[in-house]
DNA sequence: CATGAATGAGTTTTCATTCAT
DNA sequence: CATGAATGAAAACTCATTCAT
């Protein structure tokens, strides 16, 4: 029993959509061809376009499922930190995470772009960081967080723009950054950290 | 005399280089193709091989030069800022000079994602930061900001990232964000401007 | 007992015929596939190479179907016509009942084509019109009408011919042409019906 | 001097409209791909979209320039021509010019399917069959033949019918239809033949 | 300097057909 | 009987690059 023709459909889509995870990051989205993917999930050519409308769907159904992921991933520790500080260091850990290429925060930076073309995508990116943003806004202002909506959108922004930046810039560590961009939150006088 | 073959010639890399730089913003770095570069610049197919060593070459240079102008223009005008606040207000009124797509502000990232695999562009990328983060972390400096050089490299990289999201999210104006970011800039007591 | 599962075998035999008749007009033989014929058959893609041993088999048996069919349709109604121009109005008059693009009249010009590339497919094609043609003979024969074989077979031509220019002349409609056409119908003196 | 690399190019693409004019008659309008005719014309894949914007404007392009030629020829043999008779032999006799499947015939059927489901293409089509329409009926009117607008129409689209059912019909020949078809020419009394 | 024709490998996508379940 | 996943070979089209002129 077990193994149906529809379990191995899924097990061969899952594949394909981590596959193009990978090349998004290594490649570039508009250099992630059908060949390379298929290649490297390990199925034939033809299976790609089976399982999915078009490449730009299958990198977008990707794309956005890894950014879900991370960003989920995210919120639960927020909830063990106690003050800004310790949270703008928590954000930006996962930059450090990685040396040089970290595969998801790269997928990023290519997301936005690919987005910016693709209003299709661009809806789905921005319901993802929407989500996040409107998480660590509301953790923010129950830290006493001035502005705290404004705040988060800085903050996310910024640390996007770090990871982007850091490619060409290997001393923009966490430990370097961190001071600085933790001032972004500053608290109204009286509430604590 | 007047235009010499060697005038013309001079006409037409420049004007390779213009519709390059355009191209990449609209379309993508990795699908500017010579085609479209030709077309796009009222000249032959093959001159681009001509006067380029290769696609690549043809974009690095055009988008180096792009980024080179553009923080050239930022630091005149930086010099007759008064204060920090001033100086992220006008660092983020690139922002909103342009509504959505602005050309030059998407080439930036294009660029940064293009060099992130291609080690030669990242170098020349890394040279027109590297100047302008000096600078500005030299004006940081004069302004009583602390830590001057990693306030300057979350600064620009805050910007980067604010362009390349408020594609997605056109509440990202400079009007909306310049407040929090300008708390990046705290001085030290008794300085001030 | 019911539907068993050979009445649910046929039915969707049928059903795959009747869906491959309706894309060959809209579409055309060579852009019929098997994926849309079951989509518009509503079944899953494998049945056809179940119930067919070949995509041509399906719209070869689709085809001289449905042009058997419709010739068939014609001998009553040629039955209750008194003298050759009412004859030629009647067949013409399947003209002017679709306008401009009659499913049936274009699958008989694309299975005209298709069955010159066939031989299978242009046997059966022939039995179909053979057996109209010597049907339409006989009548015209029995009305007096000249040569009534070869009337037939021109008269048959022509409103196929008639037929495939109307897609791109909407001028040619039945009240036009059919005094014309009715010249061919010339009849022995003295010979009347 | 000479051969001039332009010359070469209009040499290559007068062979691509060739091959792709031979080809819609033997394979079918939809059944001509870019591989057949570049490899019949004897040059490189590439070069199709080269000088040809897609397959459908080429196979577009030959298509009605075969038919202009086609067309154009039998202008002036129509002049030649002495009477109604005469004339239905001439056109018919293009039938028997070739056995079985003549390539000129052949390709008016598949062009006309073709021009059917292509608005660019029904254009020109209509052009040159309303040109070669208009010219026989003006010839068939200075003969003295009854409504010679609608008689060259039904004439026309008779031998194109007949021609489309000859490749199922070898006994279609130009003599056992031509004193048939010839009736469709009827004359006022006193005009002359 | 400049042209534009040519090449051949690349791209996305669709297809008929097979087959394990 | 029926499903739908899988395959591999096509399809149309684009591309960077070369080169004769």
């Amino acid at each position: 029993m077990a193994t149906t023709a529809a379990d191995r459909g899924r097990e061969v889509r899952r594949r394909l959509l981590t596959a193009a995870a990978e090349l998004i990051s290594e490649r570039g989205w508009t250099a992630v061809s059908t060949r390379v993917v298929a290649e490297r999930a390990g199925v034939a050519g033809g299976l790609v376009h089976y399982h999915f409308a078009s490449v730009q769907a299958l990198l977008s159904e990707a794309a956005v499922g890894v950014m879900r992921e991370a960003t989920a991933l995210l919120a639960p520790t927020l909830a063990r930190t106690r003050n800004p500080a310790e949270a703008v260091e928590l954000l930006l850990s996962s930059l450090d995470a990685y040396t040089g290429s970290d595969p998801v925060s790269t997928l990023f930076s290519e997301t936005y772009l690919a987005a910016s073309r693709d209003p299709r995508l661009a809806q789905s990116v921005a319901e993802v960081i929407d989500e996040f943003r409107a998480h660590l806004a509301r953790w923010l202002g129950d830290h006493g967080v001035h502005a705290p909506e404004a705040t988060a959108a800085v903050l996310g922004a910024a640390i996007d723009g770090l990871v982007m930046q850091r490619a060409l810039d290997p001393t923009l560590t966490a430990g370097a950054v961190a001071p600085v961009l933790a001032r972004l939150c500053t608290q109204s006088e009286g509430d604590d950290s």
